[in-house]
DNA sequence: TTGTATGCGTTATCAC
DNA sequence: GTGATAACGCATACAA
């Protein structure tokens, strides 16, 4: 593979022009840029990235922290973010971590170890601290609400997003209401938890342990909850499904084993992914692509040093009343 | 940042025996290897990467080229890719071409540039001829079959996928039958096509070209083909669904307008994805995940020399029968 | 076992 | 406008 020193050598010019000609500097003379261009021509010359890499200290590469890519949830952010950096002349690499600290560290390191430039984190088992101590390495995103821990992020109100949700039953005269995660722990399930109990609160009803179902990610295990929910005495009237797949599989097993919604159960889901649309469920729409870009973005601020300081956005929701309520 | 060069100084032993070190190699004086260590933790050091990666020639990185990830049809492979990637200790780029031949055109740039080591294309546009002047700079994988290009593949037989489709609809007494497909362009799709039309040849019936349906990607197109379908006069009393989430759409929005599968419509669908089982939809498995992850393997058995002639898979697939014909 | 010297392919600085 | 040459940070052949 020819280098930009046989170019130099065939076209009869030093290395140093050659580099000029090749990233379109002005000052050059016009014969000499076309006997460089002749040159590259002749070889089929192509830059070493790698050297370009080295060279300038950056990749123009970032890193995508994600616990599955195999889930809409997920995919719908890394199209934002692909989007965005295509736009940008950014690729990205993915780091599926199926929330194991020891990978998501992994990925960390490739921080440190300037693989990327930098890195955007969409969801995360490692603690805060930890965190922090990568931030010299370069600009981390969160999509989560880190601007108490003072770091940058977009992220969706989740609080606001279950508030919405709750009110919404309530004010259709539901108190029994249970709640359907992913998983517990993390900022934005928190947050989620902490809107559930508040609504409860405001009207004087209180928290139903049994009735919040951890583990709830995709279609099939709508069918675990729907024989919890039949096999149970004192059944919630109503649930928040933190996922239109799950939500989905509710409504789906439900049916085939006698648990309608919305007659026996009212059911609001999050995400507005089209299975909702299908199935007529009641959704809270969450901008997961908008998130995507804006993350991209962020991270793109700080790059071309327009931004210093963090970041911390929010992105509205809605809620989009169908029939499942 | 510190560099190896100052980690050498630190520790008292020349920059080759600090590169053994760090590379693990055996033949270093245990003290020499402490006195190294103790250097690296001290001034916090990390490789710098991209410097391996010029004075190696690779990087460790393949690059994976799709259409879409946001589809499950994808997404599923990038995971069965991303898996088997991490347990060698490669890493992967995402190139999301939305089937724009300029973008392949860039992504295959990346293996030029040494960005990448080699590539996995999922889906394309580009042609085969374009496609096989890249093989120089470094292994291709095809998601198709590419026997008759000589290059290397790991595909899922599509035609034996459709023909099995065809047949069990035409042994449950169907003779109009139409199709749903992403795209008719592309080797699977092709494939999918030729067996339709000699499924149809069997038993002396002719294909319909208004019963084949373009553009089918995910389960809003339902709606469409539910509409098409209700307004024609000479309805197929069947249909092959090259996408569960397509299926799925035409299911749901069938079940609000009228037409009810298996009565008026008969539907085998492809993917076995979860909402295929929930909604009770007889599919053929196609095995995503591991053709992922097949892919990665035959690439990674290119870069350790194991494989130096194009290698050929076919992934087998079988009909599972729930209750949509 | 260890060190020296060179290569990897660019970019960037500086003198002319 | 242009060319030498020094980084960039590491791996490795070769010599010792």
């Amino acid at each position: 593979m020819a280098n930009i020193r046989e170019i130099a050598k065939l076209a009869g010019v030093s290395v140093a022009t050659v580099s000029r000609v090749l990233n379109h500097y002005p000052y050059v003379k016009e014969e000499k840029r076309q006997a460089v261009w002749k040159a590259v021509e002749k070889l089929n010359y192509t830059k070493n990235i790698n050297a370009v890499h080295l060279a300038k200290g950056k990749t123009s590469i970032i890193g995508v922290i994600l616990p599955y890519v195999n889930h809409p949830y997920f995919s719908s952010i890394v199209d934002g973010i692909s989007q965005e950096a295509l736009r940008h002349g950014y690729h990205f690499l993915l780091f599926q971590t199926n929330y194991d600290v020891q990978k998501e560290l992994e990925a960390l390191e490739m921080l440190r170890v300037k693989q990327v430039d930098g890195l955007i984190i969409c969801s995360r088992t490692i603690s805060w601290e930890m965190l922090k101590l990568y931030q010299e390495d370069g600009p981390i995103i969160l999509c989560e609400d880190a601007k108490s821990c003072e770091m940058s992020s977009v992220s969706i109100d989740h609080y606001e997003a279950f508030m919405l949700g709750m009110n919404y039953l309530i004010a259709k005269g539901h108190r029994k209401i249970g709640y359907c995660i992913g998983r517990t722990s993390g900022t934005n399930s928190e947050r989620r938890d902490a809107a559930y109990r508040d609504a409860l609160q405001n009207i004087d009803a209180s928290p139903r342990e049994e009735w919040i179902f951890d583990h709830c990610l995709e279609i099939a295990d709508g069918a675990r909850i729907v024989k919890a929910l039949l096999s149970m005495e004192d059944k919630p009237t109503a649930l928040l499904v933190a996922s239109d797949q799950v939500a989905a599989g509710i409504v789906l097993w439900g049916q085939k084993n006698g648990l309608q919604v919305p007659e026996n159960l009212a059911i609001v889901s999050f995400d507005n992914h089209p299975i909702a649309e299908a199935l007529g469920i009641t959704t809270v729409d969450l901008p997961l692509l908008s998130m995507g870009q804006k993350a991209f973005q962020l991270i793109h601020d700080c790059f071309i040093g327009k931004t210093t300081t963090n970041q911390n956005e929010q992105l509205p929701v809605r809620l989009i009343e169908r029939f499942s309520v």
